[in-house]
DNA sequence: AGCATTATTGCAACTCAATTGCCTTTACTC
DNA sequence: GAGTAAAGGCAATTGAGTTGCAATAATGCT
């Protein structure tokens, strides 16, 4: 699918921001803060757009949150198959503590964990760190 | 080891503040953000103040940072056997998104992960998200 | 193509945690 | 008890995240 027909399909309008963003996202090999995608993007936006956009492709299954070692946010494009509200990318992600880059790593599985009697949980992320390829 | 005994093993002084922090932190049965804290506190103290204390009883091994789901910091504990710089508290934390409260489940063990060629990891979180056992 | 509808955007203001500089206070050592 | 360095208080700043509102533009319909 292209972009344009991945956001017609998530009932979005095609404009440029959203267009150069999700382009981004899928063409980057890691996940980016706001900040990172606001230098990044060719065309001249305001923060509260980015913001809005970001959250709605999250929302729409688009995209996929981390956040990275310091509570910052970042984004990276989702593998295909999430749907509204529910993100189905069980892989890791590694935080390079140089470089401060986060890594998608989709070849490392989310492991299998029974939580205590009462608990209940719906969710789970597996977090690495270290120094990335690029820092060795 | 007291609280007073464990303080002055890492050459910190003995102060008000940092026996009831690390009081405070060693008796709570999850990690707490700093406003948590803040609030629990008998004594009257800066923020700034208790920022530096909690980053220094995590710089020296004598808590652990967890991040919440929305991005702020959680401090618990440490079991006891953390170095400077290297926590080697292999559990997972579990995150309640009803009432925000994070545990830590000393049960759950890491799982050992293969990362990718070129990269090194360091160190390891495992972060649970559903409903804990008084929200449910 | 023209028009109405509604998503999207820009702007500005605000929240909140985190952070820092600088000066004062105080715990510890001798 | 005096000196020294850590710890604390105060004030100001950063930076990400958020929101309300009015202006703009994409889409659907005729």
């Amino acid at each position: 699918m292209t972009v344009t027909e991945l956001l017609r399909s998530k009932g979005f309008r095609i404009t440029a921001l959203r267009t150069e963003l999700l382009t981004l996202l899928q063409r980057s090999d890691r996940a980016l803060t706001q900040a990172e995608v606001e230098q990044q993007l060719r065309v001249d936006v305001d923060r509260a757009t980015v913001f809005r956009a970001l959250n709605a492709f999250e929302e729409a299954g688009l995209a996929h949150r981390v956040l990275d070692g310091s509570g910052t946010s970042c984004f990276a494009a989702c593998a295909g198959d999430c749907d509204e509200g529910h993100h189905k990318d069980a892989h890791a992600h590694f935080h390079c503590r140089k470089c401060g880059s986060v890594f998608c790593l989709p070849s490392v599985e989310l492991p299998k964990v029974k939580v205590p009697r009462g608990f209940r949980m719906e969710q789970s992320q597996l977090e690495l760190q270290g120094t990335c390829k690029a820092c060795t």
